[in-house]
DNA sequence: CAATTTT
């Protein structure tokens, strides 16, 4: 299918500018769409001035701010395909879902207030549909009277509405969830900006379960939790319904090949050195072995860090009394090695095991040293970001601020998330607003940069959490375009639990005499887990991992491709064992309302890709199973840090087909993990004895 | 192969 391919008559190009078109001179357009949403108001303050850029003002404009310019109308955008393939994509077997009862007899799902109005799954046009709607397909949409409803010029007008499907379009009104019922849109932490809002925070902040604690690192918050009130009556976060939900299919094939900054437009802000084209030529040169072979790295161990305190490392108190108030009393190893370095100034590579502290680590001096830098006090609206941490995945970019906005707020400063699956408009509300600190994953982050959203040039610290995932394929070329829009001379922080040569390219061109720290004696015969092998037949895989789910403990199981995790959860589902997945086929909506619902313990097995094999927490995974063995020592040793956080124990069980055994056997010598490899077939005891070995 | 953007 020709995916560039301009459709004949320019049909999509019609309706994109008609979109535009109409939001301008049609109806009032309002920035936010429900009642109780702060921003809400019934005379939509955002239409005249709307009119106001569709005006013969726009040249008066051209010297305002980009962030203030109307910037979306490129022509060569309407131009393309828009999102055409999509509809293309592979159902996943989706559609048989709602030929299920599965979810019917799934958890409370009736007990659940939001969506008890609505009909049993099988009824609703379901999920399924999706595929076949044309859901991105802009191009029905304006030819369909049916969205111009009368009412609908009474209505703030949902300016952007058109761009956002939500599910169920096509159905008929009365069997849609009527979105009256969904909690009122304030009343949801929006992943942008919630630090923003000033109403959400401050001094109770630390009082609260922070939205952080949910699922974030181990030691930090746990044993508080139980006592405090949490947000136990609330509905549940993944029962809301929230902004993803409407684009059923998250966008993919991300135009790798679609030039970067448009050529008719030049960058405007930091219009100087921005991103210089491409590459002069591909810095990564293998034989270069920089970091961790030729520099030593400085072991820390527990011992070191006995009776030191935050404040003995250089941290302020407001900083130590939020890390008190988070369960993080005392540094762990790998936050004792690295603080005071990073205090410091120094560019700083730290390694420490999975799940060992590494976000306070970097967080926690990254905040401190901003604040040090203005004395807290510059809190002009619009100012530039000054630290900039970056993500592979955007779970792992919420978790990283549900830990560092408390710290940041803590001392006044604010950060924000900028990611990708979300509207974009709550992010680059916040970044108006002024924020200090940018959490986010690279490719949001480098399209609000081309769209002169975010100015990089005031990024003085950049931290790389997962920083050799950072550095693979596929992440290092925008990894490096935004290092560079950076401050030259910022610092930078390299941090994984596999840190490892592989970051060169990255360390060479922009760290400069980096400070190399780990922990010593965190290696993998010190751990809680108990990693085991099964050889199994290939048609008996099915029934193995079955057996091996139906069992009490949280369990998380990967899965090489998305596709085999859908279809995985969805057979554990009909065998009676409640599941969800995980992973990037899924809207941002689902995969975090997933995910969720295996930190809230409403659903005991989650089937994911690696998207949830880096960094995040869930508390009290006691076993994890690898459907599909991993191609990479480094991969199986974050899968497997999934589990045995804090101490815990946990048990890693790999699933191979016989002809894999040599590989699985060099893949856990480089990992130097020892393991116990053995056949196994549906049914064996054995099967039972790791299900049940931590529960 | 997965992950990473679409206002």
């Amino acid at each position: 299918m020709p995916k560039n391919k301009k459709p004949a008559g320019g049909r999509p190009a019609k309706n994109f500018e008609p979109r535009y078109g109409a939001k301008k001179t049609g109806g009032p357009s309002a920035g936010s769409r429900s009642p109780g949403h702060r921003g809400y108001r019934a005379e939509p303050a955002e239409a005249p001035r709307k009119d106001r850029w569709n005006s013969e003002d726009r040249d008066a404009r051209r010297g305002a701010p980009a962030g203030e310019r109307p910037s979306y109308n490129r022509g060569e955008r309407s131009e393309r395909p828009a999102y055409g393939d999509r509809n293309e994509r592979p159902a996943y077997n989706r559609a048989e879902r709602s030929e299920r009862p599965a979810y019917g007899d799934r958890a409370p799902r009736g007990d659940r207030p939001s969506y008890g109005d609505r009909g049993p799954r099988a009824d609703r046009p379901s999920y399924g549909d999706r595929t076949e709607r044309p859901a991105f397909n802009r191009g029905d949409r304006n030819d369909r009277p049916a969205y111009n409803r009368g009412e609908r010029s009474e209505r703030p007008a949902y300016g952007g509405r058109n761009e956002r499907p939500r599910f169920d379009r096509d159905a008929p009104r009365g069997e849609r969830p009527s979105y009256g019922d969904r909690a009122p849109r304030g009343d949801r932490p929006s992943y942008g900006d919630r630090n923003e809002r000033p109403a959400y925070n401050r001094g109770e902040r630390s009082e609260r379960p922070s939205y952080g604690d949910r699922n974030d690192r181990p030691a930090y918050n746990r044993g508080e939790r139980s006592e405090r009130p949490s947000y136990g009556d609330r509905a549940p976060r993944g029962d809301r319904p929230s902004y993803g939900d409407r684009n059923d299919r998250p966008a993919r094939n991300f135009g790798g090949d679609r030039p970067r900054y448009n050529k008719d437009e030049a960058p405007r802000r930091s219009a100087s050195d921005f991103y210089p084209a491409k590459d002069e030529k591909a810095r990564f040169t293998p034989e270069e072995d920089v970091v961790l072979e030729r520099l030593e790295a400085q072991a820390t161990t527990a011992a070191d860090v006995d009776g030191v305190s935050f404040g003995d490392l250089g941290l302020g108190d407001n900083i130590c009394r939020q890390l008190a108030s988070m369960g993080a009393a005392a540094p762990f190893a790998i936050q004792a090695a690295t603080i005071p370095d990073v205090l410091a100034g120094k560019d700083v590579l730290g390694r420490g095991k999975t799940g060992s502290g590494k976000t306070i680590a970097f967080g926690s001096p990254v905040v401190e040293r901003l604040m040090e830098n203005n004395g807290g006090k510059d809190r002009k609206q619009g100012r530039a970001p000054r630290a900039l941490i970056m993500a592979p995945t955007r779970e792992l970019a919420m978790q990283i601020d549900r830990t560092v906005q408390p710290i940041a707020r803590s001392v006044g400063l604010f950060t924000t998330t900028i990611f990708g699956g979300v509207p974009q408009h709550k992010q680059v509300m916040s970044l108006r607003r002024g924020v200090d600190i940018i959490i986010a994953t690279p490719g949001r982050l480098e399209d609000l940069v081309e769209q002169g959203h975010i100015d990089l040039s005031n990024i003085t610290i950049t931290v790389l959490d997962e920083a050799d995932h950072m550095c693979d394929l596929g992440f290092l070329e925008p990894v490096q375009r935004i290092l560079r829009a950076t401050k030259a001379d910022g610092q930078r922080l390299l941090f994984s639990a596999t840190l490892d040569k592989g970051v060169a390219a990255i360390v060479k061109e922009f760290l400069k005499d980096p400070a190399v720290h780990e922990v010593a004696g965190e290696d993998q015969a010190s751990s809680t887990i108990d990693h085991r092998v099964l050889v199994v037949e290939h048609r008996d895989k099915p029934m193995v991992i079955e057996q091996l789910a139906s069992r009490e403990g949280k369990t998380l199981i990967f899965a090489r491709t998305r596709a085999y995790a859908e279809q995985l959860a969805d057979q554990l589902e009909d065998a009676g064992i409640p599941a969800t997945s995980l992973h990037g086929d899924l809207n941002q909506s689902r995969r975090t309302r997933n995910l969720q619902l295996l930190t809230s313990g409403r659903v005991n097995v989650l089937v994911a890709t690696d998207v949830a094999a880096r960094g995040i927490h869930v508390d009290d995974i006691d076993l994890v199973i690898q459907a599909d063995a991993p191609d990479e020592y480094k991969t199986y040793m974050h899968r497997s840090g999934r589990t045995g956080r804090a101490g815990k124990q946990g048990t890693v069980v790999t699933i191979i087909p016989r002809t894999r055994q040599r590989r699985m056997n060099e893949l856990l010598g480089r990992a130097e993990i020892s393991a116990d490899m053995v056949p196994a077939q549906p049914g064996d005891e054995l099967l039972d004895q790791l299900a049940t070995a931590t529960v």
